[in-house]
DNA sequence: TACCCGGAAGCCCT
DNA sequence: TAGGGCTTCCGGGT
């Protein structure tokens, strides 16, 4: 059973537009550990001898971590090793960039650098504090800094950096005292920076044998978990969602809450239990599944729009659904449900403010010709997806998906209504290593996806079915 | 009027 | 610098 922490204080909307309910943008580990006289926004907290290290860091890097690039991450680990004297880091365990190293939990850093975790988690969280304290005293500036210009002029300059990155299952803990978190809604309700995604690079996330089991048993919930999971509009649903979510968290996996919900304000959460949020199972839930561990593969440094889509809709708490929701999650039918309000999700996660559903639904519609999407025909706001997430993310390049549809006559039946999951067969092979993992609680294995299922007769066209598991109960 | 479609051009990022 | 993935704009259809 998830803890609901207390009562947060209401947000302040201001004169900006809404956020969405996202995490903290610093530790509250940090809050933690430094509370005292640190009760206001605008003052400082105590000085703490990390804090110094702002100050000393090479001046190639910039101030706020998750802008920094993974030489400047290479930059970042070399001078902490001669600064804290700390054991010689192995720096392939840390081929990402920034903003991916902020998403590791104390644990994870201790595993990738044993006997310097900690210092290394606790000057990376000093650094994003600082970041976002600096960027909170500056004008309001909708644009989180992603580059070495902390604030940039132009808000189309960068994808705005997640706030919760630093947030993690570890440092998160701090979110089970009230006072914590009073403080962090607070900190919340005055951070500038905008986003829904923490966009994790999947090199960030690999060597972690905690997110490694995590990852096991909620990969599949991206598009073929469990029937009871469909709707999220069903109590017991949740429950088992909180199960399952339990089963694979380790212990003492913190949850907290966002006292808003929705960006537009249309539609509270439909229960407490919906406020609950664990970033960090976010992240593990479906970051790892959107974003490979292959190194070679692009680093859109952000969602894609489908990935961005499969997120809301399989968000465990279901705090989209006012957005977005299944119709139909074995065959991957959802529903547009307030396509402004998601065109808003999605310009703010791309940091397009002036994002539409004219223009989102134009890059839906990118999407058929590559076969990712379909409409559904004669239902407004009504699409399917035509691959499932595990497909999609062994896609290295989409484009050759277009090619291939090109050379495919059958595949140009994108608004066909006598063939809706039939779409041509793309050689896509899961990496070997996610086929080799062991002990896959919800093994991965292909759906009607994949080639052994095809029709013999027709190598080019697969049935869609999404999701190996029973039916579910559809809304 | 809203939704839907797809071409075209351009932007930003890797 | 090229390519990918949109974003923006648009005209047209339903």
């Amino acid at each position: 059973m998830k803890l609901v922490p207390g009562p947060l204080p209401p947000i302040p909307t201001g004169a900006t537009m809404d956020r969405l309910p996202l995490p903290m943008p610093f530790s509250p580990d940090l809050l933690w550990r430094y509370p005292l006289g640190f009760s206001s926004i605008g003052q400082q907290p105590p000085s703490s001898p990390l804090l110094d290290y702002k100050s000393q860091l090479p001046t190639s890097l910039a101030s706020d971590p998750r802008v920094w690039s993974r030489d400047d991450v290479i930059t970042f680990l070399r001078w902490a090793e001669r600064e804290f004297d700390i054991q010689p880091i192995d720096m392939d365990m840390f081929q990402m960039n920034g903003k991916a190293m902020c998403l590791l939990t104390r644990t994870d850093l201790g595993e990738r650098a044993p006997g310097s975790g900690d210092v290394l988690y606790n000057v990376l969280q000093i650094l994003v504090r600082e970041a976002n304290n600096l960027q909170r005293m500056l004008p309001s500036s909708p644009v989180t800094p992603t580059s070495r210009h902390p604030y940039p002029i132009s808000p189309h300059s960068h994808p705005p950096t997640p706030n919760w990155n630093v947030l993690t299952q570890s440092n998160a803990e701090s979110f089970q005292n009230p006072h914590t978190a009073t403080l962090a809604a607070q900190l919340l309700a005055h951070s500038n920076s905008v986003t829904l995604s923490p966009a994790p690079s999947m090199d960030s996330q690999n060597g972690s044998p905690q997110h490694s089991d995590n990852h096991q048993s909620f990969s599949h919930t991206a598009f073929s978990t469990t029937g009871s999971n469909g709707s999220g509009s069903n109590p017991s649903d949740s429950d088992e969602e909180e199960k399952k979510w339990n089963q694979a968290s380790p212990p003492n996996t913190p949850t907290f809450s966002f006292s808003n919900h929705s960006i537009s304000s249309s539609a509270p959460p439909r229960s407490p239990k919906e406020t609950n949020f664990s970033p960090d199972s976010y992240i593990r839930n479906f970051g790892r599944d959107f974003f490979p561990s292959d190194s070679t593969e692009p680093n859109t440094n952000g969602r894609l729009l489908w990935d961005f889509l499969q997120q809301l809709l399989n968000d465990p708490a279901q705090r989209y659904t006012n957005h977005i929701a299944w119709k139909n999650r074995e065959t991957g039918v959802f529903k547009i449900v307030d396509p402004a309000g998601l065109a808003k999700l999605w310009g703010i996660q791309k940091n397009h403010l002036s994002m539409n559903y004219d223009k989102m639904s134009r890059a839906l519609r990118y999407y058929y010709r590559v076969n990712i999407l379909r409409k559904v025909q004669g239902e407004r706001h009504c699409y399917q997806f035509l691959r499932n997430p595990t497909e999609l993310k062994n896609i290295k390049n989409i484009s050759l998906l277009r090619q291939q549809m090109t050379m495919s006559p059958t595949s140009k039946t994108p608004s066909s209504q006598t063939a809706p999951q039939i779409v041509p067969q793309i050689s896509i092979k899961p990496e070997p290593t996610e086929s080799q993992e062991p002990n896959m609680e919800y093994d991965d294995k292909p759906t009607d996806l994949s080639m052994e299922k095809t029709n013999s007769s027709s190598s080019r066209h697969v049935n869609i079915v999404c999701s190996p598991d029973p039916p579910i109960q559809q809304n």
